[in-house]
RNA sequence: GGGAGCAUAGCUCAGCUGGGAGAGCAUCUGCCUUACAAGCAGAGGGUCACAGGUUCGAGCCCUGUUGUUCCCACCA
């Protein structure tokens, strides 16, 4: 009752969110609720980086899960929805140390702890902000298990998962080549490379044999490494070399002698067939040099810079300017025949963009065959399954060439490795807790391993280590597997992978049955939003303009799973216009609630208080499917299209009808229906509009102190299915929609007569008859008389003709005689076209077989109709012609 | 080099296992009608990239072509 004099004509979700989220929340209804008749609902929050702010793509995301979630909260079902942040080791490291370069500190100034007190300053800072940000976005997410990757539970996860792996032999230490990067001073694994097209030359270059002859020549894009060669590699099938194979070579400015070997790797075809070996800098001549037994020589430094044996012309140049030297002495020498132009690409770090270097590097590894086969087999036989399913395909192609797994990291914010170096004997102990002696010899002196976890090696464990693994604790038992992982494309590998590898190998398990992809949000002319372009919009701008509800819905709303979508002020307005609209219908329905709605009673239905109720029956299975089938931009669309198009503009105003002038019973059955309608669209809306929907449903009468979000999902009533009147309703839409045509094209005031001219179609009399009392209200036409079918002025299926109370339109002056007949004559042909191609599908033995027989009886409808039609055109045309 | 996606109204995009094309915005017209001008009513606008094929029937399935985007690989 008081609401009425509350609501104002817009609404206002700045007033309301805030505290309609603190109250959700204190009054702990986003904690799962024991059901023991539904299966349980989980979904583990992929954890945001503590780096920054949440983006548009965590907006997405975050309220794909929130929509699944709030959906199977209605349905009963125990549901739990895990948040948490992850430290994520090298960016926040960068970002710190970013902020220390202004301060001018480096990270040596400080030393490991106090680095570290920073970092843990940092997530503190930074975690708050992100988790402050999803509550306005409403996510109703269980804060009481909010997680950490880093927090205590976590990293006892992780030290039990690197303790066992090891013990079973699947990680291991080794010298191989790494992806370097000089900037961080740390390892890479593969996917954290970035590559980019570069314009830059192919040297050629004489590299004369060692008994003085002229050697050979070999094309190199990095004439800098060649200080690190230790020999060539021809193709055993390449006549040219065949006489080279196994001699030897001087290489120009070192004077170090090296081998020609012959190996199948190499393509003869490219530059001259012979490949310069640089096994300690480039991946595919240390797996030849391995085969051949060549030396690995390493001449640069971590930090970029040559080292000692490079030699001593080039120690301590950084790459770029050793190439420009060892070029200038080349030349110098004559051994630098030609220069090409050519383009290539040229790796960098995915964090700081500086350039990869390639380089061999003792560092902890994770085998990966082993962990892949059974992680493909459950994405195989169905245990888990991709939504849009062909990004299974992108999932295969990575994990069936997959390669070791680079864990190790030289950077200090991570999960340092549980792993101490004996620095009497050198042996390695991997351990739980840190050992106090070293098992072979003894010795005190345990140095634990400086380096810390690729970022990626906690976030894999997120969907069990968050619930309580290793120890076998309620939540992991009633919670795990979870159901569905909302994510990303682009972190497939990074993670998903990940995830479900680890997950089948420590848990037996497969982590979650669904993989849902939210595309990536672009900005209005389809850019990645990005830092450099500087073209990222804030959620929470959009959520201060326009409402986390319009945010939701605008990010939502007819996007199709794993599409990308462009972000624009157009859809923000529209998501916010919606909401209002939604306002105001609940405003109406609310302005004329006197007190609690009455009980609807079938028997005293009308017409469109069927059509509603069974379009709302439609809605409900549509919107339900959806949501069950991952479709959830489909199902915000049925939502929107039914509220909008059905309830508001048909129905609210054909209530108006019996709400304003009819009887006691009318108003009664009225109002019920209105309730009904609204209470189950706000149900059906509340996933996708939390605010909106919570606020509105908790002030309809009698819902006093309930709750939408905790409110039951609604269910179509088989009782409430009425397809006739559905139909009848359909006839009566297309009558006044003609009305209003005709009214708008001749300019008929309201409240003034129309006279309406039926075509001889079957049954539009009795349409008639069931539109007429509607037509006054929706079509403004105040009342009607039919024209005999010569009469028609045009082609519409119902056309009004005539205007009326005092000035009377008489037909010829709408009506220009030589159009008129051409016109006519087209739509003749038109019609013996249609009766024509009718004919032709029922001659076809095929159609009248196979064709659903609605079809055939339609298309014999057809043929009469349109007879009828042409015969009418015919007599009017006669007319017309004399 | 390998793989995937996209091509539908002026723009941005929907279109479920094949039955005769939709929305939002934009444009134009008329309306402040007692829920809403963030609104209502209407109009115009599409050989669904091209060429074949399967089918009684193709925007949807198959083949090819063109254009475009992305991912992976990294022949020095």
């Amino acid at each position: 009752m008081s609401q009425k004099f509350e609501m104002g004509k817009t609404f206002q979700p700045q007033q309301i969110e805030q505290e309609l989220y603190e109250r959700w929340e204190r009054e702990g209804a986003f904690l799962p609720r024991q059901n023991e008749n539904r299966k349980p609902f989980t979904i583990v929050m992929p954890p945001p980086n503590i780096t920054g702010q949440l983006h548009m793509g965590h907006a997405v995301n975050i309220t794909m899960q929130d929509i699944l979630i709030r959906f199977h909260r209605m349905l009963g079902d125990p549901t739990l929805w895990v948040p948490g942040t992850d430290h994520a080791s090298i960016a926040t490291e960068n970002k710190i140390v970013e902020q220390m370069r202004l301060e001018g500190l480096s990270k040596e100034d400080l030393g490991r702890e106090a680095f570290l007190e920073r970092a843990w300053a940092w997530k503190e800072r930074y975690g708050g902000q992100i988790t402050r940000q999803l509550r306005r976005l409403g996510a109703s997410c269980d804060w009481s298990r909010e997680r950490f990757t880093m927090d205590e539970g976590c990293s006892h996860a992780v030290t039990e998962v690197f303790v066992r792996l090891y013990e079973q032999g699947i990680i291991y230490r080794g010298e191989r080549i790494i992806n370097w990067c000089p900037a961080c001073e740390t390892a890479l694994s593969d996917i954290e490379v970035d590559y980019q097209e570069q314009q830059s030359h192919l040297w050629y270059i004489r590299y004369p044999a060692a008994d003085g002859g002229p050697g050979v020549v070999v094309a190199t894009t990095r004439p800098e490494t060649m200080l690190g060669d230790t020999g060539v590699a021809v193709n055993p099938e390449d006549a040219r070399y065949t006489g080279l194979v196994g001699r030897e070579l001087t290489l120009p400015l070192t004077g170090r002698v090296i081998r020609v070997v012959a190996d199948a790797y190499v393509d003869p075809a490219f530059g001259t067939g012979a490949v310069k070996m640089t096994p300690a800098h480039d991946p595919n001549d240390f797996d030849i040099a391995k085969r051949h037994g060549l030396e690995i020589l390493r001449v640069m430094n971590d930090d970029g810079t040559m080292n000692a044996a490079a030699g001593a012309d080039f120690e301590g140049l950084t790459a770029a300017e050793c190439r420009k030297l060892v070029l200038k002495r080349l030349a110098a020498e004559g051994l630098l025949v030609k220069t090409e132009d050519y383009t290539h690409n040229v790796g960098s770090c995915c964090r700081c963009h500086a350039t990869v270097e390639p380089l061999v590097s003792k560092q902890w590894f994770l085998e990966m065959e082993p962990l892949a086969k059974p992680a493909i087999e459950a994405v195989r036989d169905g245990r888990i399954s991709f939504y849009p399913e062909r990004f299974s395909k992108i999932y295969f192609n990575w994990m069936e060439n997959i390669r070791d797994w680079c864990i190790s990291r030289q950077l200090w914010w991570g999960h340092r490795i549980p792993a101490w170096h004996c620095e009497s004997c050198g042996r390695i102990i991997v351990a739980r807790t840190a050992p106090d002696t070293c098992p072979d010899c003894g010795s005190g002196r345990l140095r634990q391993d400086e380096d810390v976890l690729d970022t990626w090696f906690s976030s894999a464990l997120w969907p069990f280590s968050t619930l309580g693994w290793p120890d076998k604790t309620r939540d992991l038992d009633a919670y795990y597997p979870t159901n569905t992982l909302v994510t990303g494309y682009d972190i497939i590998f990074f993670w998903v992978s990940r995830m479900i590898f680890s997950g089948l190998h420590h848990t037996g398990q497969a982590p979650f049955d669904t993989v849902l992809i939210n595309g990536i949000v672009r900005d209005e002319q389809g850019r990645k939003m990005s830092k450099s372009l500087g073209n990222g919009v804030d959620p929470l701008e959009l959520i201060d303009t326009y409402g986390a509800d319009a945010l939701r819905f605008s990010l939502i709303q007819g996007v199709a799973p794993g599409a990308d979508m462009r972000l624009s002020t157009e859809r923000s307005e529209a998501a916010r216009n919606f909401a209002n609209k939604i306002w105001n219908a609940s405003r109406y329905v609310l302005m004329n609630l006197t007190g609690e709605a009455g009980r609807i009673t079938p028997a005293l239905l009308n017409m469109p208080e069927k059509w509603i109720l069974s379009r709302l029956n439609r809605a409900i299975r549509a919107v339900t499917d959806h949501l069950h089938g991952n479709d959830l931009g489909l199902a915000a669309q049925v939502v929107y299209d039914f509220a909008w198009n059905e309830f508001c503009d048909w129905y609210i105003e054909l209530s108006k009808g019996d709400l304003f002038d009819g009887d006691a019973q009318r108003k009664d059955q009225s109002r019920a229906v209105l309730y009904a309608v609204l209470s189950a669209l706000l149900r059906l809306l509340h996933p996708f509009m939390p605010f909106l929907t919570e606020t509105i449903y908790s002030s309809l009468p009698g819902h006093e102190g309930l709750s939408c979000m905790l409110a039951d999902w609604p269910q179509a009533d088989p009782a409430w299915d009425f397809p006739q009147e559905e139909q009848a309703m359909e006839g009566v839409m297309d009558m006044i929609r003609a009305i209003r045509v005709v009214r708008q094209e001749l300019k008929v005031q309201p409240g003034h007569k129309a006279r309406v001219l039926l075509k001889p179609n079957p049954g539009w009399a009795e349409r008639l008859a069931t539109a007429e009392p509607y037509f006054q209200r929706l079509a403004g036409a105040a009342s009607l008389s039919l024209l005999q079918p010569e009469e028609a002025p045009d082609e519409k299926t119902v056309s009004a003709v005539g205007v009326i109370g005092e000035a009377l339109m008489p037909l010829g002056d709408l009506v220009d005689l030589d159009k008129e007949i051409a016109r006519l004559e087209k739509e003749a042909q038109t019609l013996r076209d249609e009766i024509a191609r009718s004919q032709g599908k029922l001659a076809n033995k095929g159609f009248v077989s196979k064709a659903p027989p609605a079809l055939v009886t339609s298309e014999k409808e057809k043929i009469t109709q349109n007879t009828a039609m042409l015969e009418t055109l015919i007599k009017r045309l006669e007319e017309l012609r004399r």
